[in-house]
DNA sequence: AAGCCCATCGGTCATGAGCT
DNA sequence: AGCTCATGACCGATGGGCTT
């Protein structure tokens, strides 16, 4: 946990690994400490550092300019920069070494100014689904205590609950759409920033959240009648047969469109039934859905 | 301007060793 | 056994600088 090995710090940084072995040898950057046998591995303030080299990297600096750069030099440069997506990705930095720092006070900090500028929809799209696809990255390969994910997204998870809070009453109607998560998927920061849009919109939504068993959405169902059904799958558990989950719930609302997202649907192995609408990420989904 | 040389960068491949 | 990692050799692309 929290030590990272060349394939971690790949794909964080997008470097190649093979180009990191070579840039530690020419240019003595990134280097890495070595297990006794032999094998690279890194800590949090290394991956901090790789971060920061990648960005510049990216931006177009040699690797043979950024080696030779003391870190005053590096930090310097790094503010001088003011190009837009630059200053994104040093932003979605930060937040990840607030969270492996578990340095909440800043990570509130940083948000809350990008919300200020930004507002909440462009701060949840470009910067929160960035830093959380990075966060997914480092927990699915456990390189992330959950203490540290849980920190950091109860932080976001917040800013949405105040978000909606403020949002002004809708007058009772039918509802129209039903949101959940099934058993097992706790991550619900994507599920309600489309809550969040739906109601925005003045559209009547049942929020399950995360972790809903099926008794529970047919219980939902039989008294509220929704039109339409949203679910995200995100973590694939090995016992969950996604396909039989998603037969059953075709089969348990035939009369209802039921709209499912999630990269796992990339996979051949899942047939959407006819009342059944895929997305494979959860842009789409999300656009799908508030055109409703 | 065109041609050439050379350094730099980053990618592939082969090989051997570690990991699970 | 099959994947992952470390290393070295080599190769192609790029670009700066120099000569013709």
């Amino acid at each position: 946990m929290n030590r990272f090995s060349i394939r971690d710090i790949e794909n964080l940084t997008g470097i190649k690994a093979h180009t990191i072995r070579i840039w530690e040898q020419r240019y003595g950057i990134m280097q890495a400490r070595r297990t006794v046998t032999n094998i690279r591995y890194y800590d949090a303030a290394d991956l901090k550092l790789a971060l920061r080299i990648a960005l510049l990297n990216n931006y177009g600096y040699k690797i043979s300019r950024i080696s030779s750069m003391n870190e005053q030099e590096m930090n310097s440069l790094i503010q001088k920069i003011t190009d837009k997506d630059f200053k994104l990705q040093l932003i979605v930095n930060e937040l990840l070494e607030a969270t492996l720092a578990m340095d909440t006070g800043h990570f509130e900090l940083l948000l809350n100014m990008y919300l200020k500028k930004h507002g909440m929809e462009h701060t949840m799209e470009s910067l929160v689904f960035n830093f959380l696809e990075k966060i997914g990255l480092m927990w699915m390969t456990d390189r992330l205590f959950p203490a540290q994910e849980h920190l950091v997204s109860n932080i976001i998870y917040r800013k949405l609950a105040l978000a909606i809070e403020q949002l002004p009453l809708q007058p009772a109607q039918t509802p129209e759409i039903l949101l959940f998560l099934p058993e097992g998927e706790i991550h619900d920061i994507g599920l309600q920033y489309v809550n969040y849009l739906l109601l925005k919109k003045g559209k009547q939504t049942i929020y399950l959240g995360p972790n809903a068993p099926l008794s529970e959405i047919q219980f939902v169902y039989d008294a509220k009648h929704p039109k339409y059904i949203y679910l995200h799958l995100t973590s694939i558990v090995e016992e969950f047969d996604g396909n039989k989950y998603l037969q059953q719930l075709s089969g348990m609302f035939p009369d209802t469109t039921i709209f499912v997202s999630g990269a796992m649907l990339t996979s051949r192995k899942y047939k959407a039934s006819s009342n059944m609408r895929f997305f494979y990420n959860l842009t789409e989904a999300r656009n799908a859905i508030i055109a409703l």
